[in-house]
DNA sequence: GATGAATGAGGCTTCATTCAT
DNA sequence: CATGAATGAAGCCTCATTCAT
């Protein structure tokens, strides 16, 4: 700052190479693992700074407060995951039902699996004590997730290869079984006792969610349990 | 010292009115509702004391810890709820589908609708930072209503009326849609700015199980989609 | 002991049969139980109640506080044991040599093996926290106790039994290593692995007090160790 | 914000001006006197942190725990001292009465009269409600004590300078008027009104403790007072 | 007399944030 | 740029004491 042209031969200590943008990077993802691990109130500044290997006051340089912290992790990390999935359904062209095969599957693949699951969860869950983020985590992510899994299901009605539906409903129903289980590998602990295969969970999910659970033959009518209720 | 000789016979502002057995109810809602709103470890032991009308210290007195008044809230609020959904299972003598569709009316209504549905939120957060909790929530909730979903599904499969499936793998999934709502219900804020109706919320998704999103003309050959793929 | 011979056919829940006397002295003993036990801050009046078998209100009918509960523990506990030594000293006719073995064995016999002896290491250990109860105890026993001291010291000395000596300090240094035993002896846990056999103990003692460590041949000049040195 | 272009060039109230290094030195130095005065349970460690004129949490920069603090306390306060008595007795070449004077003499300068020696009082006192404590300072200090005491009587045994002595018994016993007057003198008020003049006691104690009571008359046969008693 | 429910001050410990170097 | 020492508010829990019944 005010040292700068001096004779001297260039710091004799160059331990490390890059800086400047390259820490923020690391601090990133120290964060998005403890996050993830932790929780937002539970995870401590310390800790993150120590994982990424500097200094608590280091993590200031880049982030005002622990919120905005968590807001770069969430557009640095999740976001851009969205984008991809956005290009899946529209450049689709085969049957719908192999969309959402693929959509399903990709999903896990790049979010599900992904240590960016636990976001979901973390937001979820504490989004009561900060408005702050559930209200930055709804606009960046949740509703661009939501239209785009409301777009995949107007495509297969508009092809007739998809039932008539109630898309603002179930655009949530049709992938909660994924959503659930991204959350529950995030669970530490008894939790998760018995671990399930994600490809086998994600299979029977697809068949549930394409074939329903009736058996054919009574497949027909079954959508209209009790008429005498709903008729009244 | 001052209002002795009064006409009035009792002292118009007794301290305390409830007796002993009432506080720990009342102690016990106060809990819950906090929980439920805040988290556990967001929830502060004195503003649960507060919202009972009572000091800090009493707490103390029925619980000897935040995790044991905790587990007392579950124990009093969740586990009974469980009886009731087992009693319909075992009872029930018409179509499954007819069952399925009792059932998690029933299961909404007497827990989802309820604010004990947050608990379920709560746990799943939290689990990681408070094992003993977890564990606990996994024995006397979590595993019960497995084996309830379980049974369900099993007696439709028996029965012929519904399809062969993973029992261990659809427990989970047959329900998740409604777990999944349950818990957004319980994220304030700007997460739910869009109120959805849990009637037709459920409906759609009842519907939906039983008969999947595939066309009619479609159902027959859906659950395999893209078997080449899968061939390598 | 005073309801005898009345008409009523007895209380029909004469759970207990004394009362109003009897009650403090179970009070005092377990207040000297858990006091010698953990000391005086660390006591908690619930516990003492608790052992008595009374409620923690029932302490105050007949304890203004702590501290005077303390104080009566002492009263009516220690202050006692002082006056049958005293007694003792004062009747005796042979050999001080022989007045001190008994007096110490006594000494150990009525207090150092009772739990009384606890009582010295607490005070002396919170006499600066609570400088009521070490004014108290202090006027109550250690005065008492060093005049009681001071005077078999004396009655040796005039007979011609004992060596001349200043007693004032002497009454101290001849009693430290019993006092030091009765206190560690309440010393729980890892202070007292290797447990010392008190007998043995104080058999040493009386007889290292009596004749001192040096063999008979350096008895003589022994009480002036290094002139020269010293001289330095 | 008042006091703002003035011609002192430099601050002249830095926040702080120690060094880190100097810090847990100030603290320990501060434990040590109130651990002293108040004991352990007693010593608030926000007054701690304030004698040694810091904040409450800059304590716990230095030290995880109340206990870890006494830890460090008796680790630099305590141990190092003991290490300079064992050189004493180790090297020392004269006449063992010589050497119990100095040793004595020695101990009671570098502990006796120091701080540190409350720190006997205080662990025999709270022993039993730490046992962390209790079985740390057994180790550090009870047990290197014990050894380097009785490896001086040994010592004059083996030379015939001190006559044969159960030296497991008398390890304790040969010192115990100095610990006590050590843990005397950090009693505060009224239990030291008569304030003893250490020299004097230590004197008296050492001559006490080499020629025993008795008068030179009566020493031949006194260590055996009354064997008809214990004939039985 | 006896009870035991209730209180509230007080102590240990944690952690986001600041700031002099 | 980076550090890490320092802060202080806040939360859990304990316990002597009070008081209506």
């Amino acid at each position: 700052m005010m040292s700068d042209n001096t004779a001297v031969p260039a710091k004799s200590e160059p331990r490390w190479e890059r800086r400047k943008d390259a820490r923020p990077q690391e601090l990133l993802e120290a964060a998005l693992d403890l996050f993830v691990e932790k929780g937002f109130a539970a995870t401590r500044l310390e800790d993150v700074a120590a994982r990424a290997g500097v200094s608590k006051g280091t993590l200031y340089l880049y982030f005002d407060n622990k919120q905005e912290l968590f807001k770069a992790v969430v557009r640095e990390g999740v976001v851009p995951v969205i984008g991809q999935a956005e290009r899946l359904v529209e450049e689709y062209t085969g049957h719908s039902k192999d969309l959402f095969h693929e959509f399903i599957q990709g999903w896990f693949r790049n979010i599900g699996n992904h240590k960016l699951a636990g976001i979901s969860k973390l937001v979820m869950s504490e989004s009561g004590n900060f408005p702050e983020i559930a209200a930055f985590y709804f606009e960046e992510v949740i509703q661009r997730n939501q239209a785009l899994i409301e777009s995949l299901l107007r495509r297969g009605i508009k092809r007739g290869e998809f039932r008539e539906m109630d898309v603002t409903l179930m655009r949530t129903i049709v992938v909660a079984p994924v959503m659930l289980m991204m959350m529950t590998r995030h669970c530490q602990g008894t939790f998760n006792r018995e671990v399930i295969d994600p490809k086998k969970y994600l299979e029977s999910f697809i068949d549930f969610a394409l074939n329903g659970m009736l058996t054919p033959a009574a497949s027909v009518s079954a959508s209209t349990p009790n008429k005498k209720t709903s008729k009244k």
